[in-house]
RNA sequence: AAAAGCAGUCGGAUAAUCGCGCUUUUUAUUAAAAGUGAGGAAAGUCCGUGCAUCCAAGGACAUACCCCCGGAGAAACUCCGGACGGCGUGAGCCGGUGGAAAGUGCCACAGAAAUGAAAUGCGAAGCCGGUGUAAGCCGGAGUCGGCUUGCGAUUCGCAAGACGAUUAGGACGAACACUACGUUGGCUUUGCCGGACUGCCAAUGGAUUUAUUAUCACAGGCGAUGGUGCAACGGUGAGGUAAGAGCGUCACCAGCGGUAUUGAGAAAUACCGGCUAGGUAAACCCGGGUAGGAUGCAAGAUAAAAUUGAAGGUUACAAAGGCUGUCCGCCAACUUCAGACAUAUCGCUAGCGGUUAUGAGUAAUUAUAAUCCCAGACAGAUGAUUAUCUAGAAACAGAACACGGCUUAUGAGCUGCUUUUUUAU
RNA sequence: CGGGAUGUGGCGCAGCUUGGUAGCGCACCUCGCUUGGGACGAGGGGGUCGCACGUUCAAAUCGUGUCAUCCCGA
């Protein structure tokens, strides 16, 4: 799990951030991106792999893993997401079966979209 | 050695770097240390419980589930042991296994008939004998009786002959006759002779038929055989009969009832009896047994906040509504839509717990003792990368209140017992 | 987590209650009609009834298990 402060709760911020209707896709990531904040803040990431891409929890789990993995290290280096108020990731049934490597190549790519 | 059956085990390991949830402690809001952290199925949600809330004065009827016997268990579409049936050469495996003699329904097509079953209405006219009627065939042989003759001789026997009886009927056997054909011989036809053919006659040969026949009438016996069908009032074989039949005949088998023995029981074995009862209850149903109902931890409890609408509908006569599905009975209110709230703590993991040892029991299981504490999140923790190894590529698969089962998914192996076949000694 | 429903030709659906014959519409193929196409008319082909096991003489239908899809509540 990310820390408190960066993770995202609350039905009511998936939704705003889904009104946002700005979103990217690369090799089978959906990326959300939620407002722009003029103040630096800590942005909100949430994973969302649904149960129509997959059938078994085993699965779903291993590509939400991955790809908290991967922003975990970017937080880490300390990489400041843009001023994004919150983030959406969603996995799709492409991405399954695929390896860290590619899992986070994907994500810089689509993190590089947003400027 | 090979092929099987059953039971059990394992469910990746080590190291480095970067990380996560929870608990405790220390610090104190920045953190640090220690401990601990998914499964045999956590899955499917197919059963059963605990736990929680709401409803129910109560009665009756429905309803749902269960169904060989005994035991275990809180209970169960659960487990263990046994009985019976089925499958397999076998070790073993499988089985929702009360009642069809309470009643109802169904059994397509075919078939005479499909269940208060029993017809001859199907086959070339069912099979069988009897009587009558009509037509046809034979009219003999055998048997018996005395007589005559001959032979042998014991009052008798044998052979031949004709006569009579049976008998004017018979139809048991055999023969004759009849019919067609072949062979041989003779006769016949023409003016004459010869031959062939035809016809006739006789002998002979083999073959066929050879006494009954009637789609007739009457009164009966029979439930067989063929055919239909999954199934036809038990099956196969023999005896028996005019033909037949479980036919108070027989053997074997299936089923039913009774008695005896064994067993705790399901049931098994033996004997006897009568002489037979279609299938389906995973159709309705009958019998026996069990169950207060509904909703599921997003149940629910506490704290804080909020608890709104000049909205609508039904009813207060009757109807409708609520209280358990229906009825009796009881109650006076019930309900839709829109909006708002949805935060924290508890519930939450010490339990029908795990491990080990001993005792009881064939076993399921259980008793006692010791010891251990072993996930508890809330956008949701077990991860990522690298190296080495087993087997260059590690299966199926992720807790969300908990437990007992069932079912399904599952890689590479390993262990034990048992069976069958083959080979060797 | 709990509850419910559906799997039948290429597509959308009947038939299941009460077991014996699988049918309808669109689509497809052939022929006709038309100058040609469409429409229309006539004829035809095509279905392991999701899968497995069982009950029954006989299963799309009855029973059990299983797989997949969809919907609903919070």
């Amino acid at each position: 799990m990310l820390p408190k402060e960066y993770r995202l709760k609350n039905k009511s911020a998936f939704n705003a951030t889904y009104r946002i209707k700005k979103s990217f896709y690369k090799n089978g990531i959906i990326m959300f991106a939620g407002k722009i904040s003029n103040v630096p803040v800590h942005t909100k990431i949430g994973f969302v792999v649904s149960k129509k891409t997959h059938k078994r929890s085993v699965k779903r789990n291993r590509l939400k893993r991955l790809m908290r993995e991967s922003i975990r290290l970017l937080i880490k280096n300390g990489y400041n997401f843009h001023n994004r108020q919150s983030l959406i990731f969603v996995g799709k049934s492409q991405a399954l079966g695929k390896s860290f490597d590619e899992i986070d190549n994907s994500i810089k790519l689509l993190l590089k979209e947003l400027d």
